[in-house]
DNA sequence: TGGCTTTGTGTATACGCTTACTTAATCCTA
DNA sequence: TAGGATTAAGTAAGCGTATACACAAAGCCA
């Protein structure tokens, strides 16, 4: 059917080995002899076949992605194409190829990376999220598949190796800077409480709410999806309380474009009624009206660490895990102002 | 090292054939053997390896992405993650996985396409875009690999399968639509003039100015990169004009968002001096403000169509080729208005 | 009861490549 | 110039699965 590695040999009049060697631009052999193969194998318009390869190789020049849902909902916040990119970025670079596996429910995507794994289908995963006691987590450590995870991982942080925001902090900051601004009644929107970003910066949070001595206020705190009508709903609550906040500290900018959306629904001003500090620093951030202060995580170098960590973890197996802190940095815009 | 059909033949005292009939669910299989091969598979934890199924089958479960630029800037733009959710969708439904080849330039891509295909990484491909004389697509007619593209074919459309808008008359009723509203020098800011789509749509746009007798100026169009930055340089030629356009035909959201903003600074008012109709109708374009008047051209299913066709081509390879065509509509929002 | 089909399973080979082991040829060195 | 070292290329055995073919057992009918 297709081109093999022996019709080059037998054009080329060498042995099939010989010709494998040279694929792999062996020392071993003559200059002479690989011009000739070459010349061979261009002439027959030869490409390896790549799944052979893979199985007489054990290794698949793949990495797979694994997404908290599916990636037809993923993709609906553009975190995750951002991350993407950095890691297509190293990918190229070492011309790996990415796999992405489908999936609707918990169940169907942690099947989808049984298959990845044990099909050897990829040599490495990079986790695009992390989350509570998650199944997929445990599952690569038990078979001790080279993986790294964006975000820190519940369990095992020393062990793993990982790329993180310092996520305590940021909040913290940002929390105090709101504060600098005189704003007491802070709210935090967060996203799913099983994510280790939500809990990170819900602490750094609280943090900076009790050093400055402000009451924590449960109600303050309301937890949504990650997406727009996450957003929406958690505004509507804040809103219903009987002294609503004056800020909100938002986990993603997707959900504070369903903020803003909702507080103009509502008649209510940003900055002027309340203030607006989000996370993430998304491409599209600066395009809202009021546009967003946003708290820039460097997303590309989060895909781009992680990628890199994994093709470390899968070339030097034994290499310890590492952690890496990428820098967060706030980029004001028009969403927070200082109390009146 | 990991278990193997071996392995699971010998615990259930069986050939490995058997194994591997009882795994394709084969009549001639006794359920008696079934059962007993199927304890010994779940006792062992046995997954069939993907790459040596891959080799004797000729089959990968995997389908194709290509994209018009490496995937790092493609990601820039919200139209490529929501057709590949639409995808996603589809390749879930019947249990394919997505691959996606790296490469920046145009060679890298190609090499990377010739690589999936001959080395059967994948068992088809979707284009997610459509150029003039693209080496891709000539590349994969030759070699009679099955795939399906997103937008018209410039050659040969007739016999490749492929999903589109109907952009002609898009762009001409939209057109239209600005001339109803009073306009008559309306611009047209392109992306790259090699681009079927834009092709297709500057002729609407062409048809529908000659129609309604308005003088077609060449300087009124402007094509540019789809990323914010072609929007930002467009918007800069023609306010040089002497007599710049009251209206602007803007090919893609993020272009828009690139005109929006350079307008912002220039201190030009949208939509009180100058009208702007955009096309896709990006997740986020009700975001900027003002919020974009855009076609919706269901970006979800021009992918989810593309795929479910590649998976027909897959399947039942002597099927014709079929041209989709989803429907679009314009969403009117705050960047229209008729001409004072 | 012999010969025929049907049913269930095993044998052996192929898929295309890599690589440990072997062999053949060439080159030194004493 | 014999014998060891070096270099270059070939042989053959996998990698894990699928499947054409072979074969044995069982069932059927005359």
């Amino acid at each position: 059917m297709s081109v093999t590695i022996k019709d080059v040999a037998k054009l080329a009049d060498v042995a099939p080995s010989t010709v494998s060697r040279v694929i792999a631009n062996n020392p071993r052999i003559s200059e002479k002899t690989k011009r000739k193969v070459k010349e061979a194998m261009d002439y027959l318009g030869y490409h390896p076949n790549f799944n052979a390869r893979s199985l007489a190789n054990r290794s698949t020049q793949a990495i797979g992605l694994v997404m908290p849902s599916s990636a037809d909902k993923a993709f609906q916040n553009p975190f995750f194409p951002e991350v993407i990119r950095g890691i297509s970025t190293i990918a190229h670079e070492q011309e790996y190829a990415l796999y992405m596996s489908t999936g609707n429910t918990e169940d169907e995507i942690f099947e989808g990376v049984v298959r990845m794994v044990q099909g050897r289908r990829v040599d490495g995963i990079v986790m695009l999220y992390s989350r509570v006691d998650d199944r997929i987590m445990c599952y690569l450590q038990e078979q001790k598949f080279p993986f790294t995870v964006i975000g820190k991982p519940f369990k095992n942080a020393e062990s793993i190796t990982h790329i993180d925001n310092d996520n305590f902090k940021a909040a913290q900051e940002m929390t105090e800077y709101l504060i600098s601004l005189g704003h007491e009644r802070i709210g935090f929107v967060g996203g799913n409480l099983n994510l280790v970003v939500t809990i990170d910066r819900l602490l750094g949070y609280e943090k900076a709410i009790r050093n400055a001595g402000l009451p924590y206020k449960d109600e303050y705190i309301v937890h949504e999806e990650f997406l727009k009508e996450g957003g929406q709903e958690a505004v509507k609550e804040l809103l219903a309380l009987k002294e609503p906040p004056s800020a909100l500290l938002v986990i993603d900018d997707v959900m504070s474009f369903g903020v803003l959306s909702t507080l103009n629904e509502l008649g209510v001003s940003v900055p002027d009624d309340i203030s607006l500090l989000s996370f993430n620093n998304v491409m599209l951030s600066e395009l809202s009206s009021p546009s967003l202060t946003s708290v820039d995580i460097n997303i590309f170098k989060l895909g781009y660490e992680a990628a890199k960590g994994l093709l470390e973890c899968i070339n030097t197996p034994d290499k310890p895990a590492k952690r890496v802190v990428v820098p967060f940095e706030l980029v004001k815009r028009q969403t927070c102002s200082s109390v009146k």
